[in-house]
DNA sequence: CCTGCATTGGTATATTTTTACCACTTGACG
DNA sequence: CGTCAAGTGGTAAAAATATACCAATGCAGG
């Protein structure tokens, strides 16, 4: 559905780090920063598409995606498995967390198996 | 370093999903399928960039990503966690292996403890 | 061989994206 | 209160992207 330029996909991934951000605090968030202008150009045209959401603050527009988190990591996730690991949530976890330091892993690890444990005990 | 347009992007993505392909498997695997030129003009200048190889098969031309799959899912999973929880791999991995389903996750979970344990024998 | 069709290199065009400009508004501050 | 800088809405131009066209090439099958 939403078909994004690399600009507003950029100023959307700088919303979604910042939670919700004015137009400047977007800016100098880019890598290659824009002007001012443009930056608050795209952030209309988001807001348009339905992307974002806009409050005033004083004299200030506040911008913050239209949605959630949590659905836009499930989407973004959900590229990143489907584009390198062939569709499979698990390979692709598995991977990634072997990927981070093992002495703090480990900590991580006990306490999810912990959680996964209970959650098996409950179901049986 | 290297800025890609959406199509680039979306074309990358394919070409790392299938390893390599001719210009039609690369189409077909696009969401809102441009014609057969446009996939072929558009993976010719990704090679002038340097993004793609190309060989020829027969009468055909091949492309794969010039980029190691290893270093692209580098990126693409520095760019997630960079951007939903603020640079931390160790949270990322977490909360995306605590997504997937608990029942497979458990042996997922035993063999990863089983070599984070090795890891950590032999550093000390 | 030779004919036909798929594919290519090169180029042109249409569309989208990005940036910049300008006149007007608004709140902050002396 | 007045004024001034920061911010805005609206619009226009420049730049980049995406698509399409065309002539030339090269296997494949008869």
């Amino acid at each position: 559905m939403a078909v994004l330029s690399r600009r507003e996909r950029e100023i959307m991934d700088a919303l979604h780090a910042l939670g919700e951000s004015d137009v400047e605090g977007v800016r100098t968030r880019l890598a290659d920063a824009p002007g001012y202008d443009s930056v608050r150009t795209i952030l209309r045209i988001l807001t348009e598409k339905g992307q974002v959401k806009r409050k005033r603050a004083g004299r200030k527009d506040i911008y913050r995606p239209a949605q959630p988190r949590a659905a836009a990591l499930k989407n973004a996730w959900s590229n990143l498995v489907q584009t390198f690991f062939g569709g499979s949530y698990e390979d692709a976890a598995a991977t990634l967390l072997r990927a981070s330091d093992p002495q703090v892993s480990e900590r991580k690890l006990a306490a999810l198996l912990a959680e996964i444990e209970r959650n098996n005990a409950v179901e049986e």
